[in-house]
DNA sequence: CTTGGGACCTGTGAGC
DNA sequence: TGCTCACAGGTCCCAA
């Protein structure tokens, strides 16, 4: 899926197109993806105005006019799709914008259909009282944001000596630092050179600097290139992401190493691929 | 409490 | 060409 440099990416690519819109039309194309719609999901959603785009973690939120939050989660899979309308006003009417296969949801503004596109469904939608925001079972337990001031190497270290998992999956844990996925994780331990396999109580306080430097300069410099586009993951308007030019590890199983020149390795751990080098990550 | 494995879905590409 | 299998950016849920 997105994870934290795509879904940032989409919430810029879809402000201009949703910030101060009116949501005309809400149309929900079936019943649920990965969990069911709240009740009355499309009616509740028709006729509010967007007032903010933010996004926690890899979670979009739409706040809206009359203090409903619309929570995005986009799965492995899910996109948005901008199809801009022509002038509203022209006569006579410009037809309807076919939805595509795997159109779930279709919102429309005076100026712009935006369909949201989900193949495999992991992704899921809700709606709710903004006062309910933190606490919402999704939300609540998710740790810092990892581009944030609450994200340090103390948070890091602590976490990591109570911990007896490998590396790889203390980052992954949402709950130590929300944002990382498959891709982001095994480039920031390239660059901090620790290996994705290593104990993480046995991580030293260095280590714990170089770790979390090494993710926000990747993610800082994922965010700029885009995200990463791989498969299917397009921006709002159709744009791919550049990131996945500059992967060192991710994906490049059997390539060399672009430090040393080693050929690259992949290992499965916990059921998911992880690429390292394993002469300059210890 | 933490941890690992299975489950949820569809699409794609490799290999036969 | 057509089939089967492995694999894909996530994370919830359950058993241990």
């Amino acid at each position: 899926m997105p994870e934290l440099p795509e879904v940032e990416t989409v919430r810029r690519g879809l402000e201009p197109w949703l910030a101060q819109e009116t949501l005309v039309t809400v149309t929900a194309r079936r019943p649920d993806l990965r969990f069911p719609f709240p009740t009355r999901f499309a009616e509740r959603l028709t006729g509010r105005t967007v007032t903010r785009l933010d996004r926690r973690a890899k979670y979009l939120l739409l706040h809206l006019d009359d203090h409903q939050v619309l929570l995005s989660h986009l799965g492995m899979s899910g996109k948005y799709r901008v199809t801009p309308r022509p002038d509203p006003d022209l006569q006579p009417p410009v037809p309807a914008i076919p939805p595509q296969p795997h159109d779930h949801i279709i919102l429309t503004t005076r100026r712009a259909s935006i369909a949201y596109h989900d193949p495999r469904r992991f992704g899921f939608m809700d709606l709710i009282h903004s006062e309910a925001l933190a606490s919402h079972p999704l939300l609540a337990a998710l740790g810092p944001e990892p581009l944030g001031n609450h994200f340090h190497a103390g948070h890091l270290l602590t976490r990591a000596q109570r911990s007896r998992s490998p590396l790889k999956a203390l980052l992954l844990d949402q709950k130590v630092v929300a944002g990382l996925g498959n891709i982001y994780v095994a480039e920031s331990l390239f660059h901090a050179r620790l290996h994705p396999d290593r104990p993480a109580h046995t991580l030293t306080i260095e280590e714990a600097e170089r770790l979390t430097a090494a993710i926000r300069t990747v993610l800082t410099a994922a965010l700029a290139a885009g995200g990463s586009s791989l498969r299917d993951y397009q921006g709002p308007s159709g744009e791919f992401g550049c990131f996945q030019h500059t992967f060192a590890v991710y994906d490049r199983a059997g390539q060399p190493c672009t430090v040393c020149g080693t050929a690259i390795q992949r290992i499965v751990q916990s059921g998911r691929a992880t690429c390292f080098c394993a002469v300059c990550q210890r």
